[in-house]
DNA sequence: TAGCGTAGCGCAAACGTTTTCGTGTTGAAA
DNA sequence: TTTCAACACGAAAACGTTTGCGCTACGCTA
């Protein structure tokens, strides 16, 4: 009788499929559910049977068929996280940070990109929510902020499937969400400027419909106007298009006498950096400059640039909690979404005086 | 009857599950058969019904349980990759390659971290050959480099179970490969140096068993050697622990009088810059660098950084392709393995005169 | 009117589990 | 000898699909 069994298995040189339950009970010449039963030590079968079984598994490698155990328990065990883009060092460690705690919780993570366009990611969504994923963390692609179109994110929630939203988040959608304080962030950053002596304080942004953008832009003014610095419309630059922008710094420091930048994230900190070399404008000397996100530029520029350190591990392991959370409580909880704050905090470094 | 339906799927407040086939079968009053035939067109079913199960639905927008698909078909339509770590900019352009290829294709993405670790990985990959997914992209941690073991790889290759590794792969397993020429590019990047006339040329490399440290450290070995320059090994660094080198990169620069500095990565790269400036050693005018992998550090660092670019994306398209090539090949192929080989290419920046 | 082709639909198996609810056999107590 | 509990195991449903095949009823031909 295992003569049979090992032709079936070894079938194809040394291939050999993953083995069934049904393989195991056929070949022990019992049934199923016995071989079910033993393997998970259910007092209901005999020591002697269990033995056997569990002999054989093991000889055998069996383990669980993953997709059936969903089929059957519907759930997957697996969340998603969607991002805009995953070259942007910040959401990488937003990765980190879900993926590490959701391992550790025996959930596995897939990684979506919407490359900041609407349709990728609503194709995205309702391609995993058919029973593939059990929730989404999510931050915004910039086209659906734009938009303000959010229709895939409310269907997927009536389906009764929870999602987290980080960073890029809106108050259109009511979900747990995990955020910083934008706009504190901010305003602390523009008052460092101010402590410092700084007058003529720039602003680099992104373009009003990115949220996190728009908010950072409101913490600048803040600042600004609560130190009754004059409010110079012309210092504040929002670029939209991420590929060429230099010229646009360049004017910037080129036609306003500025002493201080603030930048909206690293990317535009450094660009403003090296053109105000090339225009033999010493950082920090001549020029004070403050970035946000702590990545990997920041911390390798030279000079290295002070900046607004904005978690992203803890971002990532702090929505990967909640939404497990939600996952493993008990059929319907009262809809209690809570947004959580993450601390930022300022990082000093060569980059401002 | 329809009253009957509608209180089941709304039966709590604006919620309502993923409709089944089952139910709207019920709903309709015709089998689930029926149901499935007229959604996929068949001509089995008579116009009349297949108009109405599509239009019913349309309504409740049913679709497939993914899930439920995979068990059927035995495939999941999801690939896996395992990468050592994410936060290096290098795995994440993979990563972006990977996901633009599957998902044109199809296919899901689940992201697995290794941090490095030997049991992580083989976590990992037992806890995903089970059904989950269809085939792995792998980049080896650094801990199997070392330990040399494999099982857990050739394990799942006699599942049957498609494998790509790239990058960090190894000779010990047969399996589509897709890496660079390190050897070529880093015998490359020396000659480059040595035709710049420079003779004391140091290099920064790992330990050994990382296996792309190993190959890069002989194409720069037999670089100087070709060139006839003396071969000092002094002049070679290999660097352990990534948390603490700095002071071994500054004993370096003290200790010799190098004009010159090959660095497998952009960390070591961006650290010698850094060093040589403190030690008010100029760059490029008193000492050239060169770095590998064409990373977000190398383009922003002042001076921006010349370096081997080891265009991570195309490495994660190419091994995409491949294995999703293997996975919809008609039954058992013979085993024919390629290694595909991406280009690298030198670019000049700022590092060198 | 008997026979037959066919349109239209349902049954049931299969994918691999888990789990509830039998069912048959044993041994001991009454 | 009868009764019953305990033990050891199996059958079957369920998760949600797809699909080959069988069945019914109808309309047509001979």
């Amino acid at each position: 009788m295992y003569l049979y069994f090992l032709l079936n298995i070894y079938h194809y040189r040394n291939m050999r499929r993953k083995v069934t339950l049904k393989q195991i009970a056929k070949e022990l010449d019992v049934s199923i559910s016995t071989v079910s039963k033993s393997l998970k030590d259910s007092s209901e079968i005999s020591e002697d049977t269990r033995q056997k079984v569990k002999a054989f598994a093991k000889l055998y490698n069996y383990t669980p068929n993953n997709i059936a155990l969903s089929l059957k328990n519907r759930k997957s065990k697996t969340i998603c996280i969607i991002i805009p883009e995953i070259i942007h060092h910040f959401f990488a460690t937003v990765i980190s940070g879900v993926e590490h705690v959701a391992n550790k919780k025996g959930y596995n993570v897939i990684v979506c990109l919407s490359d900041e366009s609407f349709d990728k990611e609503v194709i995205n969504m309702e391609m995993l929510a058919n029973g593939s994923i059990d929730g989404f963390i999510m931050s915004l692609s910039k086209e659906t902020q734009q938009k303000r179109d959010f229709h895939h994110i409310t269907e997927v929630i009536n389906q009764g499937m929870p999602v987290v939203m980080f960073d890029r988040v809106t108050n259109d959608i009511l979900c747990d969400k995990v955020i910083i304080d934008d706009n504190l962030a901010a305003f602390n950053a523009t008052q460092f400027l101010i402590d410092r002596g700084f007058k003529k304080i720039a602003l680099i942004t992104t373009v009003d419909y990115v949220s996190v953008g728009k908010l950072r832009t409101e913490g600048y003014t803040k600042a600004i106007k609560n130190n009754d610095i004059p409010f110079d419309e012309n210092l504040i630059l929002r670029i939209e298009d991420t590929d060429n922008f230099e010229s646009q710094i360049e004017s910037l420091i080129i036609n306003n006498e500025i002493d201080a930048i603030f930048a909206v994230n690293e990317i535009f900190a450094v660009t403003a950096i090296k053109i105000a070399n090339s225009l033999g404008k010493k950082v920090p000397e001549e020029l004070s400059i403050i970035g946000f996100t702590d990545g990997i530029i920041s911390k390798y520029s030279s000079p290295s640039i002070t900046t607004v350190s904005q978690n992203g591990v803890k971002m990532g392991e702090k929505a990967a909690i909640m939404l497990i959370e939600k996952l493993e409580i008990e059929e319907e909880y009262d809809e209690l979404y809570k947004t959580e704050v993450i601390e930022t905090e300022l990082i000093e470094r060569e980059s401002t005086t």
